[in-house]
DNA sequence: TAAAATACCATGATATACCATAATTAATGT
DNA sequence: ACATTAATTATGGTATATCATGGTATTTTA
């Protein structure tokens, strides 16, 4: 998955870039997004992945906890299935395109099992910091024969 | 999943969301709607869960304790049927509203398996509470694959 | 019989599905 | 390797269906 940068109408309407969809479609499932909770930005999955979560949070803690209480209201309150029309599409909610501080254009990032959709500006100073992190983690990949410039 | 608001008008009557309709009919089965043991607001679910809630509560309190006795019949008393006439509306009760500080608008916020009904203001405070209240205990979170920092 | 609760009807708003065109990518032949 | 064609994908616009909500009629029950 590598990332794609689509158009958002003043619907809220995005395509789900061919590659997603197929896979979707592969394991029938749907699309479901939600706001990260970790960057300002929407998150996504298909919907099974979401499941799983959900089970993993009820077996590691007691049913009757908060901690439990909050992940599932936190989790399943913000998320939502969104299913794509005849031409590959979804419509953004309001909230999360907020989130996204993304008006006009969108970025599809593909992050592994789930994915990401950016504002282009901030998905593109994310991205520097993402590789000035690498960098400065990794010194020796730059003395190496195996990364380097060849 | 999902939270959508509605109005509640003065017969305390409420559209429920169409997604849970879609459900409800699916498993042709009943919405069950009590007072939220744990927060300000009324929780609901379908009919056949709530006997497996209460099988849960077994579970996870000493059997023997005053307290499992105490939650079955606080739920259990507690909780109605709850029947969507053929526009998707139900009547919630002065009881439950009171209990939610329910006026003329109201919540829905997806639980997963369970949902919950809130006053709009009160939803706002409680998601910022957990919002923040997840951020710290964030480590516990990375280990999942949907989700995470990553 | 009066009051309350429930079921039904009608409308406006919103979101969804569909069609048509433009742009991009892939494929073919020269 | 290049140009041309074909196929897929993205985007703008429009029609359609669904949903929420105010109001009214009918049934229930006290």
């Amino acid at each position: 998955m590598d990332t794609v940068i689509n158009k958002v109408d003043a619907k809220g309407r995005v395509s789900l870039p061919a590659d997603y969809r197929a896979i979707v479609k592969e394991l029938n499932s749907e699309i479901v997004c939600y706001r990260s909770l970790s960057a300002p930005c929407i998150e996504g999955c298909v919907e099974d992945l979401l499941e799983k979560l959900a089970a993993e949070i009820e077996n590691s803690t007691d049913f009757f906890s908060q901690t439990q209480d909050d992940l599932t209201n936190l989790i399943f309150g913000d998320a939502r299935r969104f299913t794509f029309d005849s031409t590959g599409r979804i419509v953004l909610t309001e909230k999360l395109l907020q989130h996204a501080e993304i008006t006009d254009t969108a970025v599809f990032v593909g992050k592994g099992r789930k994915f990401q959709i950016w504002n282009p500006q901030n998905w593109a100073k994310e991205e520097a910091r993402i590789r000035a992190e690498v960098m400065k983690k990794r010194p020796v990949l730059n003395t190496g024969k195996c990364g380097g410039t060849n």
